[in-house]
DNA sequence: CAAAAAATGATGTACGTACCTCATTTTTCT
DNA sequence: AGAAAAATGAGGTACGTACATCATTTTTTG
């Protein structure tokens, strides 16, 4: 098989090869007429660029940095190594990507270092940050002055000209929502809800998306209020306690944050999981652990080495002035039972 | 930002650029020594090949084939549309893809096809074919004659030493039947179970995975005989009828094959599909729609874009002779519901 | 210690594209 | 018609690597 050049373009439309470069390149100084001959000629014979014959020409190294919270759970440090794993698989395509962890519960100092970031610097940028506005603004400014940026997993309010990667976690707070009705069966009782910190606008779309469906579709089963851990094991021991207390007919554990740990340890000493339907966020080890010994009946994940390589590819393809591939970069949300780990 | 290129090796290890191609490519006549130092001078500067000049370089087109059934329902034309977008898509990276469609009721046929294909015409080849003898043979024989092969959607026996893409069927029947478990609730009785035909090990193992969970943890289910629908018609509404007939009991359907549609339209004619759970395989247009007008109640999915891509990029790896990256061409069981589509 | 063998160096070419400069031809304008 | 402007052609360089060839040095062997 023969793969059609430059040079088989020009013959083909009968110019120069000075002159296919012009047309294939947007330059000035082309006829109307001729851009015509090669564009025809370009269908005719099929020609494509040659993509490793740009890039070796390019030559340039692209470097994209993850931002992410600095205080973690499991699911943190799932991510950061899957950026390292992308960044020594990608070396060989002169892609490289690292991780700066910030405190997010301050979004001045957020906003201080998206702003401190030099151009020259960094490509692109994918940002894990809880919204506010100063950070909001602080993305704007440096998308202007030519970062690409990716909203990674958690998007900011009015910043939907950017790129997203990740679930719509409406819809995934009503998928937890049709798994714990479906698996409480007959039984009619409370759910608890579960969160580190209702702050956040991912935890209150999740709330509502599992709301909504809850009250649609299972009038048997009573929704609490939100309990937030704020990640702290005393406090979570004694708000879950509390409620436990005054609430004996306890039929299902919504766990909206990604951090399962905390809640199932504290809740298993007080309750018998496997009697309860439990659904919590994100597979980490505890999770599939706490998933095959049945502690837990499902886990509503989005995978995080897809999510990673995801943001990767679209600040490539910006950054090289390409369309993302949107069908490829959409992530799902995927429903993780005991049978389909 | 710098990137070291053999150049910047050669002078780090202190050897002459030739040495280092050597080294590099694995030629004779290097001492033991220089090898070392060269690999210790890798680490050292991070060198790593430039995989745009690599390519370049090499500049072959690879030329891939899927091999899939004539007889096909809507999932089958995703997977050519797939293979169509691919084949678009990766062309600026010298890697083409079509496909060859054979009556799979034929072994010999599809024997005959595979051994007849010229090794110098096809780097690669992705199969989806039922198991068989003669087939596995040529699959073997082909594959010693330099063609490397992909085991797409379905396996072959004994043929572990090749590439095989696509989900665990076993599992993907265990999922099946605890969702159908799961959503029944309480409801004591019987489960219609579906196929096209139970001569595939796909629809064997389903079998296999789904019986297991209903009988390990589902006591008030109980599993009918599988019916077969040979995809006619007739023969569905006669097969399904009959057992309507005899059976009275039903609380869950299981449709094993990816082709929903004929059980489906027979189904709703004589039974309320909402009142009953439906679990199916493959995400189609009319499996999406009847999952959206609660017609069923779940979707067991591999994901057919995936499943290409997985297949043409270890297609690619073996033929540059690089390992393909399992962490990411693992395909999952993916669960649809109306809330996570 | 000389000859053979092994190891290493020096240098050139090629892949397909982008970008550059300069020469030449064609078109447009006055 | 003649000058200015626009369009096109011709040719070179560079990206990083693989793969040659041939010359030179170092090591091994009898």
């Amino acid at each position: 098989m023969i793969v059609p050049t430059t040079k088989d373009l020009a013959e083909a439309a009968g110019v120069s090869l000075a002159t296919v470069d012009r047309v294939l390149n947007d330059r000035p100084n082309v006829s109307q007429k001729t851009r015509n001959k090669v564009q025809a000629a370009i269908e005719q014979i099929g020609f494509v660029r040659n993509l490793a014959a740009v890039n070796l020409l390019r030559n340039k190294p692209y470097k994209f940095r993850f931002i992410l919270p600095k205080r973690g759970d499991l699911y943190l440090k799932e991510l950061i190594q899957q950026v390292e794993h992308a960044n020594k698989s990608l070396r060989s395509d002169m892609t490289f990507a690292d991780v700066e962890q910030l405190d997010m519960g301050d979004p001045h100092l957020v906003a201080n270092y998206i702003m401190s970031i030099d151009p020259s610097d960094l490509d692109g940028l994918a940002i894990m940050a809880p919204e506010s506005p100063p950070v909001r603004d602080a993305i704007s400014r440096l998308n202007e002055r030519g970062v690409h940026i990716v909203q990674f997993l958690s998007a900011q309010e009015n910043l939907e000209q950017l790129d997203f990667v990740g679930v719509n976690n409406y819809a995934a707070g009503a998928t937890a929502a049709k798994i714990v009705g479906k698996f409480s069966g007959a039984k009619s009782g409370s759910i608890m809800v579960i969160s580190e910190t209702m702050l956040s606008s991912d935890s209150i779309e999740r709330r509502h998306g599992f709301d909504a469906v809850i009250n649609a579709r299972f009038e048997n089963l009573r929704p609490l209020p939100s309990l937030e851990t704020y990640g702290e094991v005393s406090r979570a021991k004694r708000i879950i306690g509390n409620q436990l207390e005054h609430c004996d007919d306890i039929v299902g554990v919504y766990i909206m944050s990604s951090e399962a740990r905390i809640p199932i340890e504290v809740m298993r000493e007080k309750l018998n999981l496997s009697d309860v339907t439990v659904v919590v966020h994100e597979r980490t080890p505890f999770s599939e652990t706490a998933l095959k010994n049945d502690q837990i009946d499902a886990i509503i994940a989005q995978n995080p080495g897809h999510a990673v390589r995801s943001a990767l590819r679209i600040l490539r393809a910006r950054s090289e002035a390409r369309e993302p591939n949107s069908a490829q970069e959409s992530i799902r949300i995927e429903i993780l039972l005991d049978e389909n780990l």
